[in-house]
DNA sequence: CGCTAAATTGAGGTAGTTCAACCAAAGTGG
DNA sequence: CCACTTTGGTTGAACTACCTCAATTTAGCG
């Protein structure tokens, strides 16, 4: 395979946790022209209001797209991890509604919308595959609505927690229950709606009750079963190719 | 044109508030098969777990997505409308993560997947605007969202009436600034993670700030730039093709 | 007219917020 | 390698936006 950039694994990789791709499929992605950027943390890729020509991959890091209201408040719209491409929607939504940033120090691949439409037209199925990607998107939106509006702080908590992990796992990037969660609270709780101090609090709950430890950045899931109870979590809504076994 | 389905107007009219369409377009579109049904109100069209094999086009008439947490409480994603196809996202996620179901006796159109598929195979154009109109949908849960999650309960109102204002005259279905609202209090609730009694409280705020009134289900902007500031609307997010100079 | 669903009101409670302080860990520059 | 600074985590206390429950009124409809 003639891999000339192989920061497309972290893309090939995420996509195959989706659905199955050829072995020409995969060469195509290989193929895609890529402009490479290295990012420190907390640095905005995007912002509401931009017109983008080219989508964002995350080969390495954390990202978020995010809003901020009237009132300087922020709401944390979805993470994003290696594998990721989280502007897609730019393909067809000219205007970003939203902003992008990074949440710690990342590194980016940049793929031209032109390069994409003629992978797409030469590759249906990667174009199929793209779109049930938003789709994916759309759901874990959905899923974050049901919490936030109608799930306490706990179980809203407890459910990112196991989203966070499945998505990891499908990616590879958690050995057994334990997640480098380079998340401060405070993002925590603008991903949620949440205070900070709420947060903090309530993850007190959580690790007494034994169903984390969190030292630093590494969270460790002690009770997966009934983190999962807690947090009302079921997997389904990820669309995954393989139900993972957690 | 040769017009099998007339009921398609409701889409071609919902499809070109998005993107313009060719002539040859609307022609397939309304060549397209339909399975015609007509329901009461409160009727479930698919449930959580479903794994349906055609998609759902809301010919008249008021409809909803939805989840129900373990305790019982509802949370509505989102409303639809006249050309509205709720489940498109069914074309590429084969089971339901969430319900769909009507609030008003509706005319509902039902169109195989696989005409879908076919349709699109045929004008990738079309292909690419029902991707974009998943997107759409993408962008009004990212906007709810932020509504649920940081603004007030008076904001997230202001902010619900001016999106179905819009989105209503975008398909042709508003005169001025009158609409009809078939939807409850208790439904507005659960769309915006409130309770029934304090949506109530709310709107009567809005009505003796002069933003609004409300009698029985005709709501009438009084104020739109007041409405709209009060809930921070700019139909940016919306994607439609004419902003709307309301 | 009677029935039912929806809107409205009151009163009391609580899950969450805000503000402000303090502590701990992790860099960073000298 | 240590003092210094910064960032993130933790705590307490006071407050409030919103909820729940339960009753009452109003509106729509056969």
């Amino acid at each position: 395979m003639d891999a000339i950039h192989p920061q497309t694994t972290a893309l090939i990789r995420k996509l195959e946790s989706i659905a199955p791709l050829a072995l020409e499929e995969k060469a195509a992605l290989l193929r895609l022209p890529l402009r490479l950027k290295t990012t420190a943390a907390d640095q905005d890729i995007l912002r509401e209001g931009d017109v983008p020509s080219e989508c964002c991959l995350v080969v390495e890091g954390f990202a978020c797209r995010y809003n901020v209201t009237a009132q300087g408040k922020r709401q944390i719209l979805s993470f994003h991890i290696s594998g990721d491409i989280p502007d897609l929607q730019s393909l067809h939504l000219k205007v970003m509604d939203h902003s992008l940033g990074t949440l710690i120090p990342s590194k980016l691949a940049f793929i031209q919308h032109d390069d994409l439409h003629s992978l797409m037209h030469s590759h249906p199925r990667l174009g199929d595959l793209f779109w049930r990607d938003t789709l994916i998107d759309a759901a874990v939106f959905r899923q974050w609505m049901v919490g936030i509006g109608r799930r306490s702080a706990y179980s809203r908590i407890a459910h990112l927690l196991c989203e966070l992990l499945v998505k990891l796992r499908a990616v590879e990037l958690v050995e057994d229950h334990v997640v480098n969660l380079p998340v401060t609270q405070a993002e925590l709780g603008d991903a949620l709606g949440l205070s900070t101090v709420h947060v903090n609090r309530v993850l007190q709950d959580l690790r007494g009750a034994g169903l984390i430890s969190l030292h630093g950045k590494t969270l460790r899931v002690l009770d997966w079963d009934r983190l999962k109870t807690a947090g009302e979590f079921d997997p389904a809504y990820l669309h995954l190719r393989k139900r993972d076994a957690l």
